[in-house]
DNA sequence: ACAGTAAGCTTACGACGTAAGCCGTCAAGG
DNA sequence: CCTTGACGGCTTACGTCGTAAGCTTACTGT
C-alpha cells in the first residue's frame, strides 16, 4: 500500500463512522480503524486524543449531517420537519444510535441547531423556560424512540422469564399481536403530533 | 474472610447493582464484583452467563423495584401517577441510566406494567395501534428525559467548538442564561402535561 | 547542509472478558 | 465407615483492548 493521503482528523472521524456503520460500535477499536486507514493504531494518537474523543467525534460528525432547515410560519409545521430532519439523520446510523443516549443532546456541533429550534418555539409564543422544556421534549422523544425502535443491540442472554401469570396480563395479550407489524413510522407520527398538539394547548396557558 | 453465604443469582445481582450505584457503570467488571463478594472473578459464571447477561439482570432487577400502581378512573392522573413512578425508580440510578437506553423497553420482568399502562390507555378509549404508539410516547419520554437531565458521562474531550458565529444564535442567546438553573423537575412536568394533553386530544380523532 | 518538527511506527503494560480444567467439601449409597 | 459424585469456587492462561513512552523517518525553512 503506498502511503496513503496524510491523515487527519477529518479522515480519521469519517473512517470511524463508516466502520461503525458497517460493523457496529464495539467493532470500533483504535487497531481496526488504524487498519482502515492503512496505518497502526497508534498513530491514530496524532489526530484524536483518544477513544473517547472519538466517539464525541462520531456524535458530531453525524450531527453536522443535519440539513440547514428552513422555518415557515406555521410553527407547528416548522417543528414537525425538524424532528423529522433529526430522525432521518439518527436513523441513518443506527448502530451509533447509543452515543445520543450517552453523549449531551447540546454540543458545539449542534448548537445551531438548538438555536432554529429554540427560535421557532420562542416565535409560536412560549415563555423561556416553557420553550426550553418544550424542546428538551420533542429532542427527547426523537433520540428515544429512534433508540427504542432501531437500536440493535447484540442480546445474548435472556435472563428466565422470571414467571408472571400471563393470564392476568388481558390488556397485554389483547395488543399482543399487534406488536409484530407494528409501523414504526406511524408510531413516530403519531407520538410527534401528539406532543405538537399538547405544546399548543399549553400555550394558552 | 469466612467462607460466606453461597453465592446465587440474586446476591451476584444485588452487588452488582450496588456497584453501579456506587462507582458507576465502568467500575463494573468480573474481577471488580467478585471482589465486591470476597470471591474470584470466574466464581460468576456459575450464577450468571456472562457480563451482558449480567447487565440484562441489573436491568431487570431495577425494573422490579417499580411499584404495583393502582389506576384510578381518571386516565389522565393515572398515566401520569405511572410515569413519575417509572421515572423515580430510573432516577434512583443515575448511573445504570444507559441500560436502559440500550437495552428493550419490554422485557419479562416489566411485563406487569407494561400491561397496566396499556389497559389505562385501551381503557381511555384509545384503538390498540394507538395505544401501542402513545404507550411508546410516554415510555420514551420518560427514558430518554431522565437520560439527557441526570446520565452522567465522564466528558473527557470536548472537541474543538468548531466555530460558529455565536452573533447569530439569538435565540439561544436569549436562552442561554436560563440554561443553567433550569429546573428539571418541572421541565419533566411540562413535558408530560404537554403529551398527555396531546393524547388527549388525539382521542376525539 | 543542517537543525527542527511533524507524522507514523515499535514496543510494552495493565486491565478486561472468559475458556478450560482443577480441587475441596459434603450428602447420599453401599 | 468408606466411597463417590457433583456442586461451588479457584487457578491458570489466552487473546484483545486502550494507551504511555520513545524511536524513526521525511519534509520544512534557513
Amino acid at each position: 500500500m503506498p502511503p496513503n493521503k496524510p491523515l487527519s482528523r477529518e479522515r480519521v472521524l469519517t473512517a470511524a463512522v463508516r466502520i461503525v456503520d458497517d460493523e457496529g460500535l464495539e467493532a470500533l477499536t483504535m487497531r481496526r480503524l488504524g487498519q482502515a486507514l492503512g496505518v497502526e493504531a497508534m498513530s491514530l494518537y496524532r489526530h484524536v486524543p483518544g477513544r473517547a474523543a472519538l466517539l464525541d467525534g462520531i456524535h458530531e460528525m453525524i450531527l453536522s449531517e443535519l440539513p440547514r432547515s428552513r422555518t415557515s410560519e406555521d410553527w407547528i409545521a416548522s417543528a414537525r420537519a425538524q424532528a423529522r430532519a433529526f430522525r432521518r439523520v439518527l436513523l441513518a446510523h443506527p448502530n451509533a444510535l447509543v452515543l445520543f443516549a450517552t453523549r449531551p443532546a447540546v454540543t458545539p456541533a449542534s448548537l445551531r441547531h438548538v438555536d432554529t429550534g429554540l427560535r421557532i418555539l420562542r416565535r409560536a409564543g412560549f415563555s423561556i423556560p416553557d420553550a426550553i422544556a418544550a424542546f428538551q421534549t420533542l429532542v427527547t422523544f426523537v433520540i428515544g424512540h429512534a433508540l427504542s425502535t432501531h437500536a440493535v443491540v447484540p442480546h445474548e442472554e435472556r435472563s428466565a422469564p422470571d414467571y408472571v401469570n400471563l393470564n392476568e396480563l388481558t390488556a397485554l395479550a389483547e395488543v399482543a399481536p399487534f406488536l409484530k407489524d407494528s409501523d414504526v413510522d406511524a408510531e413516530f407520527e403519531f407520538g410527534l403530533d401528539a406532543i405538537l398538539r399538547g405544546l399548543e394547548a399549553k400555550l394558552g396557558t
